[in-house]
DNA sequence: AAAAAGGACGCCC
DNA sequence: GGGCGTCCTTTTT
């Protein structure tokens, strides 16, 4: 049974079974790789980088705006709440509550404890991912992952990444002639002092209205709809399938390879897009429709096996994060890319 | 019942 | 004209 048309009214928020809105959601997917989630061992010496403190980091710039949000949320929702102090990888996830049910006076049941268990996971996957987008952009900049090891030219490179990723005024000159460990070294404080329009709009990201569609509308900047072109559909199930720890349970690939996906949730998904494009009565019949458009144009079709809510993209074409996680041609996208690559490979 | 398929028409850029 | 959004009928799962 779908949600009956046109029931949900312009800015209505879907609100996921852990009492996250999708802004909010989005916000903390946003430029991400697409690999797969929980698996946040493998990138155990970005951790230390976190807790010397480089506070003009990927992951202030991140983790911190991200747990913000995530405090809003759980601010609006008292049902759930994400302490702060706790983003920090677990390695006994089971002996650590991320619910203080006293303070929000709820009696731990069974199904807090469920919901306890989806918050850590959740705190898993932003912290996980978080360290995944470091080291990707380490990679990608050539540097080490471990910001203690940086050299003035690897902070310099970090900084001019961090900005163009996050639309940050230019702040490489604050941070000349320092290396690593001195960012490492350098409280919050001193950086706000040091650069202080950073910290500003660092501010001014952690400050958005979540009732509003500040999450989405920073969600889109960040997305396909940076060209300036409103975006299309497969353009936004490719990005719903680029965050799967978020949208997982609506939309995922069964075969990322061969492109090939399944649509979990069908309201859903026709929900998130109706969202995006500013269409309240939008449904997956309508939804659908757009998809069997692309058969003609070679876009997207059915898998050689039909099953129903697979479709399958024509053209999966591998590409950053080494992840094979682009799906179509899309010359925009490509360009920026080797654009990116280019400027900061060097 | 939900999904799939596709025709038809309208709207907006 | 392209890319949907909407509505529709028929068929399939």
């Amino acid at each position: 049974m779908s949600n009956p048309e046109g029931s949900l009214s312009e800015g209505t928020e879907y609100r996921s079974p852990i009492g996250m809105t999708e802004d909010s959601l989005a916000v903390m997917e946003r430029n991400r790789v697409s690999r797969e989630p929980w698996d946040i061992e493998e990138t155990k010496p970005c951790v230390e980088g976190q807790e010397r403190g480089v506070y003009l980091s990927c992951f202030d710039m991140l983790l911190t705006e991200d747990a913000t949000w995530l405090v809003k949320v759980s601010e609006a929702s008292p049902a759930v709440a994400v302490p702060m102090y706790r983003m920090e990888p677990q390695e006994e996830p089971e002996q650590c509550p991320v619910i203080d049910s006293q303070e929000h006076g709820l009696s731990p049941g069974l199904e807090g404890q469920e919901e306890e268990r989806s918050l850590e996971q959740v705190q898993s996957m932003v912290v996980g991912e978080v360290l995944k987008d470091i080291e990707t952009a380490c990679k990608l900049l050539n540097i080490t992952p471990d910001p203690i090891e940086w050299n003035t030219g690897n902070v310099q490179k970090w900084l001019l990444w961090t900005e163009h990723l996050y639309r940050l005024p230019h702040a490489g000159k604050a941070f000349m002639d320092q290396i690593g460990k001195d960012l490492c070294a350098m409280s919050e404080e001193e950086f706000r002092q040091r650069s202080p329009q950073s910290a500003w709009m660092k501010e001014r990201c952690s400050v958005g209205d979540t009732k509003t569609t500040a999450g989405e509308d920073l969600w889109s900047e960040a997305d396909s709809s940076c060209s300036g072109q409103p975006i299309h559909l497969w353009q936004f199930l490719r990005e719903l399938l680029l965050k799967p720890h978020s949208y997982a349970r609506c939309i995922r690939w069964l075969n990322k390879e061969k492109g090939i996906f399944k649509i979990e949730d069908s309201a859903h998904v026709a929900r998130l897009w109706g969202l995006r494009k500013n269409r309240p009565a939008m449904n997956y019949d309508k939804l659908s429709r757009s998809i069997r458009q692309y058969y003609k144009k070679g876009i997207i079709r059915k898998p050689d096996v039909s099953q129903r809510l697979v479709y399958q993209f024509v053209h999966p074409v591998c590409g950053r994060g080494g992840g094979g996680d682009r799906n179509l041609p899309n010359p925009e996208d490509k360009l920026s890319h080797n654009a990116l690559e280019h400027r900061f490979k060097t």
